[in-house]
RNA sequence: CGGGGUGUGGCGCAGCCUGGUUAGCGCACUUGGUUUGGGACCAAGAUGUCGGAGGUUCAAAUCCUCUCACCCCGACCA
């Protein structure tokens, strides 16, 4: 590939639309351009990177059983209104219109489409286990696409959905795409923590998601994980052992009373007030699922967690009621509202460290007031679960001794146990052997191939430009001739080409007539992990260099031994 | 959708507050020359519906109204 012919425009500024470092040196090495808002188009470099982690990701997959078909990207309306998710997702579904009127939508994923495909053609237990997948273009109408192809609207992905009879073939197909995640990402030279999520909007009743680990703003996710052992987790869904109880267990409960507090509506303007810890409080925050009404019931010191709550409140989400909902409801303004005297039309549920407390402070649903002394007996609770937030140094739930690690990461994978959701929603079924209709259980399994891109460079970069890894790195090599003005060197630059490509190595070559200074900085920018300089002195001396892009060193070969040196280097 | 911000040559920006007649700078680009291992130098040159529409005014990049696009923060999410 020769640098003069192809088309790779480096800029030598940072584009005023780029946040992320990743995103950033993507622009400016030439690897994308923005069309519109979160849609990108992929130049000659992208093209090659998302060649190489597709062609990985497919021999995996391909390793795992699974097959390759291509589903298309606009589906009619029909099939996703069947499974409710037409109304369930909301604008980022993209809808429109064909000629005739008729309804469609943009995929954005396509359990629809590969369900409703399996049910015409599977009708026997016998044809399971099966798994299909496809590496395609989704779209998503997100609400605000950022960060370049870390939340564009269109982007490349590969997902598989595999079907089985029954739960314990779930778990063995589960396990097999779990596996093949784990190869894939290591092959494409990227260390991946695997955590429990959320379901969310998928459905089903497990999910884990591959994550990059990053120390850069680029990180869109925290995880928190254990160091001993081998837990990890979402913020979203972890959970941890309290760090400690809260003293006012061991005490006689007292009378409660209310006390005058101005003013004080967050909790550390009560505790400043009242002179007392945070934990000797409890927050009473009011939702609404649904049509349900919600007193969230947490302790002083800790952080909701939203998706916790909606899980106890049986619901997909949980919606924070606003200031005058509040104040008609409780006959406060927002700030002093407390368990004590809700009516029934509110559910209340408390956090299970709440449910040990005594003598505790909350609002008395009037103004500038708080209950002291307050007690369980005091009011009721209709249920309890954990609904706080787990929070870094917490112990781990799992191992019960190590302290729970924070960290931040890009998602670039998902694996969802999906159960009958789709199959049941659009019928498909296969006979068991005893002549019954049983719905088939699905996975899914997304990799999102561009942000796997991108993620890499947000993970492997130095302040010149990207440092890809080796497997993912749009060429093996990349060729410099410190001087194209110089018949002679040019010359002999072009029969290193020659000979590196004879070799097997795909190489970029720089023949560009540029002062040495410009092809370097280019060469840092893009990030390919060698390369080869062909300079004056070194023909004069009979070298050439070779240098990897993420050392600052570099060493002189002979120019009979440079091919083989180079190929010992990369292929070991 | 709420809050904030920006649209001026391919890219990055100044000019706008305080309207004034040829709209400027750096980079990139073209031509010629010198230079040639870490983003060269000299000379000459080309490139603008100042996001769009309407309005105010003798006069609008500049003031007003509407509108579109993009960016940042939030809700949402792979």
């Amino acid at each position: 590939m020769r640098m003069s012919r192809t088309f790779i425009p480096t800029l030598r500024e940072d584009p005023a639309e780029a946040e992320l470092v990743s995103h950033k040196l993507l622009l400016r090495a030439g690897y994308i351009r923005k069309l519109t808002a979160g849609i990108y188009i992929y130049l000659p470099l992208m093209q090659r990177v998302l060649a190489k982690i597709s062609r990985i990701v497919r021999e995996e997959m391909d390793k795992a059983g699974a097959f390759e078909i291509t589903m298309p990207v606009l589906h009619p309306a029909e099939l996703w209104q069947k499974t409710g998710r037409y109304n369930d997702l909301g604008p980022e579904l993209m809808r429109l219109h064909d000629r005739h009127d008729r309804p469609m939508v943009l995929g954005g994923t396509h359990e629809e489409v590969v369900t409703e495909l399996v049910k015409g053609e599977l009708r026997s237990y016998r044809k399971l286990p099966l798994n299909l997948y496809q590496i395609q273009v989704k779209f998503r109408d997100e609400i605000r696409p950022r960060f370049g192809l870390m939340r564009g609207r269109e982007f490349i992905m590969k997902d598989a959905y595999s079907f089985d009879f029954d739960e314990a073939g779930l778990d063995l197909s589960y396990q097999k795409m779990v596996d093949a995640y784990q190869a894939a990402f290591a092959r494409c030279g990227l260390d991946t923590v695997m955590v429990e999520s959320d379901t969310g909007a998928m459905g089903g009743k497990s999910a884990h998601e591959f994550m990059v680990i990053v120390d850069t703003e680029g990180g869109e996710a925290t995880i928190l994980s254990c160091p001993d052992c081998d837990y990890a987790a979402n913020l979203e869904r972890a959970e941890s052992l309290p760090k400690e109880q809260p003293k006012s267990s061991s005490e006689a409960p007292r009378p409660r009373s209310a006390v005058d507090t101005p003013n004080a509506k967050t909790i550390e303007e009560v505790t400043d007030f009242l002179n007392v810890k945070a934990n000797r409080l409890v927050k009473t925050l009011l939702y609404r699922s649904g049509d349900q009404l919600i007193a969230a019931l947490i302790r002083g010191d800790r952080q909701i967690n939203e998706t916790k709550l909606a899980h106890a409140a049986g619901g997909p989400t949980v919606e924070m009621l606003d200031g005058p909902t509040v104040e008609k409801l409780t006959g406060a303004p927002v700030g002093f509202a407390g368990p004590v005297g809700l009516g029934r039309e509110v559910t209340v549920i408390a956090d299970e460290e709440v449910a040990v407390m005594v003598n505790f402070i909350v609002g008395a649903n009037a103004r500038d007031k708080h209950l002291v002394d307050v007690n369980l007996s005091d009011f009721r609770i209709d249920k309890t679960a954990v609904i706080r937030g787990a929070e870094p140094a917490e112990r781990c739930p799992r191992c019960r001794k190590g302290r729970l690690v924070s960290r931040r990461g890009i998602e670039v994978g998902n694996t969802f146990k999906l159960g009958t959701k789709y199959s049941q929603a659009l019928g498909a079924t296969v006979t068991d052997d005893a002549g019954n209709e049983r719905p088939i259980i699905m996975g899914s399994y997304g990799i999102g191939i561009t942000r796997t891109a991108q993620a890499a460079v947000e993970r492997f970069h130095d302040e010149r430009g990207i440092i890809w890894p080796g497997p993912i790195a749009p060429a093996d090599c990349h060729l410099v001739c410190a001087n194209s003005d110089d018949a002679a060197l040019a010359r002999a630059a072009d029969q290193v080409y020659e000979s590196l490509t004879q070799a097997g190595l795909f190489v970029l070559y720089d023949d560009r007539v540029e002062r040495a200074g410009v092809k370097f900085a280019d060469a840092d920018l893009i990030g390919i992990p060698w390369r080869v300089t062909v300079g004056a002195k070194g023909l004069a001396k009979g070298t050439w260099e070779i240098k990897r892009r993420d050392r600052d060193a570099a060493e002189s070969a002979p120019f009979d031994q440079l091919v083989d040196r180079l190929k010992q280097e990369m292929w070991p």
